[in-house]
DNA sequence: AATTTTAATCGTAATTTTGCGATGATAACA
DNA sequence: TGTTATCATCGCAAAATTACGATTAAAATT
């Protein structure tokens, strides 16, 4: 159906998959690599650094933009992005968790 | 197009989505915590606790395979299903290195 | 040997994603 | 005011994702 029955999980894993999949394609994570290095940056520079239409990068911006991890400031003719701090600790943290949780060890079934 | 442009971007911004892209997805999360908290677990009861058919859930252990994050295990008629300890580490690794990249300051731009 | 159990795969349908060119909207500039 | 620069949005096409029932394959049971 393509539908995803999100409703049927819970919050915790909603979020956590919410959040990978802001950053399941390598254009944004080049752009969420450029925000962080550069702390901010204009659109025009990252449309610049990513081998993708203006177009194309404008709705990873988006994707990005509505998953909460980065923030859209217009500075009249251009538009500053940069990470949101709150949002970005809080999917480093949910994401974090779920890896911490596993502690490797020597008897494993497969 | 539909088509992922990922061969004009850097292996690491690849490898970092792909793993992203494991996790995109409730059922999988929630399929990933089992694992993590049992350890290892027989498929059936992985379908079992989902709120989705067998058939889907196959699809998304499938996809967590291909991702290396999980081994399967064939145990006469039933499949044993585990997290693969060196992957795991390495999505870890990955995704835990880009959210440590950025260090909060008060000086922002948006 | 026939049946049952377990899980993968196939076929199908709806939806979403990815990508781009073209078009719009807004601000700056001449 | 007309033009240019910057970025978002629209419309489209191709492909991928999500989901399920039905079928298949293989092992275990009877």
């Amino acid at each position: 159906m393509g539908t995803t029955k999100t409703a049927a999980f819970t919050q915790a894993d909603i979020a956590a998959a919410k959040y990978a999949k802001a950053l399941a394609h390598p254009a944004r994570i080049a752009i969420l690599r450029i925000l962080v290095e550069r702390r901010a940056c204009i659109c025009g520079d990252i449309v610049e650094e990513l081998p993708l239409s203006q177009s194309t990068v404008s709705q990873h911006l988006k994707e990005l933009k509505e998953s909460g991890l980065i923030k859209g400031d217009v500075e009249g003719k251009k538009v500053c992005y940069c990470i949101d701090a709150q949002v970005w600790q809080q999917a480093q943290q949910v994401l974090g968790g779920l890896f911490a949780g596993y502690l490797p060890r020597h008897t494993s079934c497969c």
